[in-house]
DNA sequence: TTCTTTTTGTACTGACTCGCATATTTATAG
DNA sequence: CTATAAATATGCGAGTCAGTACAAAAAGAA
């Protein structure tokens, strides 16, 4: 099949930088929070162009939602590949994310935490696709710390060790989320995760 | 002085049992999803004396969130004074906040999490009271556990050391709270918790 | 040019939002 | 009974909300 040349007017925004935008909105707002409005006046596309590239507004944060795993699953992986063992690798990837978490990384500007953790549980009680859908964040976390645990497996644990394993650190990181939302600074949450790590990773 | 009694109309509504029904929809809803007519609904209350009792959304809320944090500490501070030792005190804690967090107790009547964990950080970013008021709730769950491990203290321990301590356990029920918000299992937080609580305390 | 396709901009809808102004009810104080 | 104080009930008002109907604009196809 060919690629045909796309009929009809052109678009005149670039979806990724759109997105972002929305991202942006929805991080540091919520959901509930933010309006079709701020996020037409943010982007530049009024409601209509809006609904027809990305649907409602529910569909919209559903999707930023998994965009921003995504981001922040690169993101953290690259944090580990820098160094060797498992534990360098998760003190790393903790760095990494309260980077992330703080605004010291390209993809946030301001320290509002993780967009996920953050935003989605006010939601996920009276929602029930909200809540799959922290539910498959918290999974796809759980599953990336069991990987690299188990890739990195110096002392032969088995496959239950280290998914137990994996959810605490998990717990710590989530945790960590919420302290930097409400502000605290990053050089207080590198010890702590650091000094966490060491006693997790006995 | 003595106590005058009140002139004017009295009122028609328990305050206690008021709050605690807004507590309930706030739990659930979070802040910014929640509606005064639907606090009005469930309460009895129309908006005005609604208004005349607990002010704004905004003050009802923060009300709301300091009144949780109250109901929480003597919860947990009952379920720790039923055992002996550090380990399992905190145990007995957190299986505490497990309960409450998945709606096993009188307080809670859903599987909701911790409603200061899930609702409070939407609305952080935005506005600094808010902010504000999830540092006070972290500072005091901070300075909970870090005075029942030096009052426990086997090892001798330093201020500095338990309150890092204080601070990892602080980070695993915040974990926690947004697992049960989820909707994952109390069976399972409570088998995640005990092995947590295992690796943290030495 | 003319037809089709897609995006854009304007404007609207019907519902919901919070806070308050006003009037009424119900109590005590004198 | 009259005055005062407090709570209640009705309802307004100005604004916001999400979603969409409709027409204009901008491209390719023929």
């Amino acid at each position: 099949m060919m690629t045909e040349t796309k009929r009809g007017r052109p678009r005149k925004f670039d979806e990724d930088q759109t997105l972002d935008k929305i991202m942006q909105i929805f991080w540091e707002h919520g959901y509930s929070a933010t309006s079709l409005d701020q996020i037409s006046a943010a982007t530049g596309l009024n409601r209509p162009s809006l609904y027809g590239a990305f649907g409602s507004k529910k569909d919209m944060y559903l999707k930023i939602v998994g965009r921003f795993a995504d981001l922040m699953q690169t993101h953290l992986r690259n944090a580990g590949s820098t160094v060797i063992g498992a534990k360098p690798k998760l003190k790393a990837i903790m760095n990494a994310a309260i980077d992330l978490y703080t605004g010291k990384t390209e993809m946030a500007g301001a320290p509002f935490g993780c967009l996920a953790i953050s935003t989605l549980p006010a939601e996920a009680a009276q929602d029930s696709e909200f809540r799959a859908a922290l539910e498959a964040v918290l999974a796809r976390m759980d599953k990336g710390f069991c990987r690299l645990i188990l890739a990195e497996n110096e002392n032969r644990i088995t496959e239950i060790e280290a998914m137990e394993t994996a959810q605490h650190l998990a717990l710590l990181l989530h945790g960590l989320s919420i302290r930097a939302r409400a502000g605290e600074p990053s050089k207080k949450l590198k010890q702590l995760a650091t000094s966490a790590v060491d006693k997790i990773m006995n």
